[in-house]
Formats: structure tokens, C-alpha cells, sequence
DNA sequence: TTGTAGGCGTTATCAT
DNA sequence: ATGATAACGCCTACAA
């Protein structure tokens, strides 16, 4: 960095007296040039473009009694880190929001589990106008909060607690596993199995819905064909070697994470199996795991997703929308590991 | 999100009422608390804290002539996410700054190539006071453009071109490497090879020059135990696979990656050979692979990156380290994949 | 120790 | 079509 300079930056008073005009017809060429004769708005914006104007947000937000920003709590579910989903969220979140002329302001709370005092900061200060909320959970205490003190807030992530809020948006696991199942079943796979969460998530519990309903419309269904297991490499590879062994050469596995395919994938190459021939494997999620070892694998549209919670914000949930929130489909990327069920006679060749 | 209220928060005039002093009072409580008699600093104190009051950020930025906030540039790789690392950077930036009374303003360039005009755009709007870089490059147009325009600036990587520079914190990834291979020469190995990106990267080479240094020192140096990969998983293999031909059983790699780690692991499965136990493997960047595979691995420390970044920004360059910036050892976290050697001769049990 | 005055840069309102 | 005035909420300097 340099030293802090004296050089102050260009104001609408700079602007005005080279222009000769006044601040005012400078503010309306920005906010209303419609307003300006002509040619003095192309002089004005003839000297803005040569100085390098903007006005300056901290003005602006003090006049409008609005800050331009939406805060984003990092960290909400606890993990240190975003992960591969909210990590690209974050960036499409960021340029949508640049786009409507907002900027993003992450933040974390101190203990994640009591949030609150955060955002009450945020607030208070007039930090943000609202919140985009991640990790939405059962018993979450942060859309009540919201509502009571007349926060606006979009939640990527379902609102479980109360039916009657419909500003989120969120993908649509069970969807998306009924089209990976669909899709299997296309490559002619026959046994298809599910490897998923323990019971009790609420997106795990959605997600294996989707497989229960797609087997079912097919004929398909055996419960018996699906195994559970926490996102531990180990406890993958167990519940995958449990569901292979049922399973049976020439079957397929829907997981619902990517963590859990790369317990399968590593269960199968010990086995001598090779993915997308021996056994098809879609998993959701669609990370640097997933592309890396070429497993097909559902892909969550995050900038729909982000585009839609910048409008919720912007609007206020949609009144036409009165049953719930949106949910998005995600969409099957097909890669080697699901290929045709036919495939599996020939042997690799590597 | 609700309907945006009515309610106007409460300002510094509204406690002043409530503690019948003038609002140059209640400034004082809290910018300068041991001007005011212990009677009023707690009625007044007691007001704040009834009222929830906090200074708004909008009006205090506009009367200090500073933000508050510093700018970080997502996506200025260019991949569209963050990566197992900057994810967690974000978040203990994020936090740092929070403990310093700042904001981080996240932001993507429309052209990553070309990133300038976004820099400008949010120092000319005054909404940030100084930038926080990453994913820094020879012949990084930024930090000329940000010292030419006096705008502080601190960043996570080295900045390359000018050595005179010193505002930068960077992990010494040669000396990483350098402990990884006296780790592994200390658990027995005696056939170190290395498993790296095609020569030219900056942060690539930094990596190499640990392992030739290391093994070097060791005594343990063969030119030929190396190869070079790029980050796809296909050719992550088949240069794991020639590498494992030249150094047979017994030996141990070094990976410069989580995703060479990855293929090499992939190989090693495919051979019927246990990491930890026929071969040794540490991989730099302690990421969510890493630690599923229980690999040994280099962990990054970000938190002290964090610290030391923001505290470039709040007071500059260092002047007692005009040599260059600050380069911080990463650790190594020990896993299963760099048992002592000794253990390769019992089989696994699995 | 407390209070008063002025201004940070912008925009809405109301004149001209 | 353009300009003057006031106000957003806070803080620094100075006055009492």
C-alpha cells in the first residue's frame, strides 16, 4: 500500500464548476438527465467522464437513508468455510448485486449458533438493507427475527418453520434425483440405489424422496436398495460397499452428496469396477470432486438462484407466489460415470 | 423479507433526548468516553443500550472521509469460485476486519483480465479505502495502478514484478515442501519423488525449488523422480502413474496439489497400494480431499494470512522489512497417508 | 464537563 | 431547464 494520500477525490462541486453549472443540474444529469437540456448534459457528462466522477456512497446512503448493500452471513452453518455450493453463490450473489447497483456485505457471527447480535449490528448501523440468508435450518431464529424488526431478507435454502413466509428460493433436490433416477434408468440400468444422509435432514430427507418417487413411477422401487451415511469418507465407503453388495454388478447409485460418490467410486475402485461401465454413479452437487473424477452429477443453478434472491429483495416476496417460495431444478450434467448400461459388457481398457 | 417499515432507527439525537444531554455528548460516550463525567458516561451509556443505538456507518464515512470497508476482488483467477483456499481466506478476513471496525465489500470485473475499471469504480464511489488482492501474477496490472493512485492496497501472494514492493503476505510453499520431505525422510522414506505443475508458475516453481532443496540437503536427490502435471485429474494420473514406475514401492511423493494428490491416490488404489503403508504421500493445501483421504497434507495458516494482510492495510508497508513482504511456513498436518515407513512392510488389514 | 456551530457530499423540494 | 435551500446523521473544533 502507499501513503494514505491528500489527494481528495472529485466531488459533484468539481464537477459542477467545470461545467458551470450547479450541483443540482450535475445530480440530475446522474439521476434524472432526462430532466437536462441536451447540450448541458452532454457538457456535464462530457466533465464527469473527465474527472472520473461517481458520488460518493456514503453520501448518497446518508441522503437516501438506504446503504446499496445486502448482508451475507458467512460461516452460518458453522463449518469454517463456505464449501463448493456458497462459494460460487457468493460470486453470483456479488455481480447480481453490482448489476442492480447494491454491493454485498459479508459477515460472520461470533458464535453461529446465536446469530442474532450480528445482524442486529448490521442493522443498527445501517450496513445493510436486508439479508440474503444461507444455511436455512429447522427452528432457525433468524427469519422471526427479520420479520419482527422489518428486515427485509431472501433465503437461498428452504424456510422450514413457517409455511406462510414465501421469500426463499431453493433448489429442488427430490427433482433432481427423480431426473438422475430417469435419467439411469434411460441408460437401462435396471437396479438403481440410493446412498444418502442419515435420516432427519431436511435436505437429505428431500433429496431421497426424489429417488423413492422416481423408482416407484418406474417400477423400479426397492427399498431395500439404498444405504446411509454421514459426509466421513470412511462411513461412505462402508455404506457404499453395503449397497454395492446388494446391488450387484451392472446396477446404479443416485448419492446425495459428492463426498458420499467419492466413498462409491473409491469402494468400486477397489473392487475393480469401473464407474459408468461396471456400475453408473450420479451424484448431486456438481463440485470440483464431481468434475474431476467425471461423475455425472446434478448441478445447482446458482446464478438463477441468486438472480431470484436479489429480486425477492428488491420486491418483496411475489404475491403471485403465495404457496411458497421457488424451487429450482437443478440440472443433470452427464458425464462418463452414467453412461449407457450397455457399455458395461465391454471391458475397460483404460 | 417484510415490508420495508416506517420505522426510522434511532440516531444519536433521539438518545441524547432520552438522556437529556446534546448529542455532542452522546458522541463523546462513545468516541471519547473519558471526556464525560462518570454520572453521564453511564446514564448515557444506558440510553444506548436501551435504544440500540449504534453511529451510522453511512454518516460516519462521510465525515472521516473514509469507508470503513476494503475492497476484495472475487473471481480475479477468473475460475468463477473461490477454491478450497480463498474460501476460507474470505472468512477470516471477514472476521479480522470485523474485529478492526471494518467491512470487506466483495466485487467481481466484468473482465477478469482486465480488472482496473471495477477497482476504480468502487475508489472513485468511496466505497472502499483500500483493496485486499489475491491470485497476484507477473505482470499483475494492479498494484502499480493502485500505488499510481495512492490507494492503499495489501495482498495474499507475492506481488512479483517490483521487489521494492512489500505489502504482501504469501505461505512459503518451498519451505512447506522442504518440511514435507524431512518429514517423510524422518518416517524412513528414502525415495522422495515430487508431483508437480509444468514449469512456469510462479507459485509452482516456489513449490519444486522446497523439494530439490530438501531432498539436496538430505542427500537424497535424483532429478529424475519428478513430474509434472496439470490440474486435471487424467493427467494428474497418468504422470502419478510414471512416476510411481520410476520410484517403485517404498518410495513417497510429494504433490504440489490436492488434486494431484487426488490422481496419484486414484493410481495408488488401481495398483492395490495402501497410502501410508507401500507408498508415502503429502499434498500441500489442507482441503476437504485432503482430509477425506486422510492425507498428510500442508495447511495454509490464513488466519495469520488474514491478520497480517489487514494489518498491512491499517498501517502499510512494514518499514522494518523493506527486503520484501512476509512469507509464513505452512504446517504440516500429519495423516495416515505418510505412516513411518517402517509400516510398509506389515500388509493392511484394511 | 458540556454545548453550539459548521460541514462532510448528496438529493428532494421548491423556486426562478 | 436550472438553481437555491435544506436535510440526511455524525464528528471536529471551538466556546461556554
Amino acid at each position: 500500500m502507499t501513503s494514505s494520500s491528500s489527494a481528495r477525490r472529485t466531488t459533484i462541486i468539481d464537477v459542477a464548476r467545470a461545467a458551470s453549472v450547479s450541483r443540482q443540474t450535475v445530480s440530475n444529469v446522474i439521476n434524472s438527465p432526462e430532466r437536462v437540456a441536451p447540450e448541458t448534459l452532454a457538457r456535464v457528462q462530457a466533465e464527469i467522464d473527465r474527472l472520473g466522477f461517481r458520488p460518493s456512497r456514503a453520501a448518497q446512503s446518508l441522503k437516501q437513508e438506504r446503504a446499496g448493500a445486502w448482508g451475507l452471513e458467512l460461516n452460518s452453518a458453522g463449518f469454517g468455510r463456505l464449501g463448493a455450493i456458497l462459494d460460487i453463490f457468493l460470486i453470483e450473489l456479488t455481480t447480481g448485486a453490482a448489476e442492480r447497483g447494491s454491493h454485498v456485505v459479508p459477515f460472520t457471527a461470533a458464535d453461529s449458533a446465536a446469530p442474532l447480535p450480528a445482524y442486529e449490528r448490521l442493522v443498527a448501523s445501517r450496513v445493510a438493507d436486508g439479508f440474503v440468508l444461507t444455511d436455512t435450518r429447522r427452528d432457525d431464529p433468524r427469519p422471526a427475527w427479520l420479520e419482527a424488526h422489518h428486515v427485509p431478507y431472501a433465503a437461498f435454502g428452504r424456510v422450514w418453520d413457517d409455511p406462510g413466509i414465501t421469500s426463499w428460493v431453493d433448489v429442488d433436490g427430490a427433482s433432481g434425483v427423480e431426473a438422475a433416477v430417469h435419467h439411469l434408468a434411460g441408460q437401462g440400468y435396471e437396479r438403481i440405489g440410493y446412498l444418502g444422509w442419515p435420516e432427519g435432514s431436511p435436505v437429505g430427507d428431500d433429496r431421497r424422496s426424489g429417488w423413492v418417487r422416481a423408482t416407484t413411477d418406474l417400477g423400479l422401487a426397492n427399498p431395500e436398495w439404498q444405504a446411509r451415511s454421514t459426509q466421513s469418507l470412511p462411513s461412505a465407503c462402508r455404506a457404499a460397499a453395503g449397497l454395492l453388495d446388494l446391488l450387484g454388478r451392472g446396477a446404479a447409485i443416485v448419492c446425495a452428496s459428492d463426498t458420499l460418490a467419492l466413498g462409491a467410486w473409491r469402494v468400486l475402485l477397489e473392487r475393480g469396477l469401473e464407474p459408468g461401465v461396471d456400475i453408473g454413479l450420479v451424484c448431486f452437487d456438481d463440485t470440483d470432486i464431481a468434475e474431476a473424477l467425471d461423475l455425472s452429477s446434478l448441478h445447482q443453478p446458482l446464478d438463477r438462484v441468486a438472480d431470484r434472491v436479489l429480486h425477492l429483495l428488491a420486491t418483496g416476496p411475489d404475491p403471485r407466489d403465495p404457496a411458497g417460495g421457488l424451487l429450482l431444478p437443478p440440472e443433470l450434467v452427464v458425464r462418463s460415470s452414467s453412461k449407457p448400461a450397455g457399455n458395461r459388457t465391454t471391458r475397460k481398457e483404460k
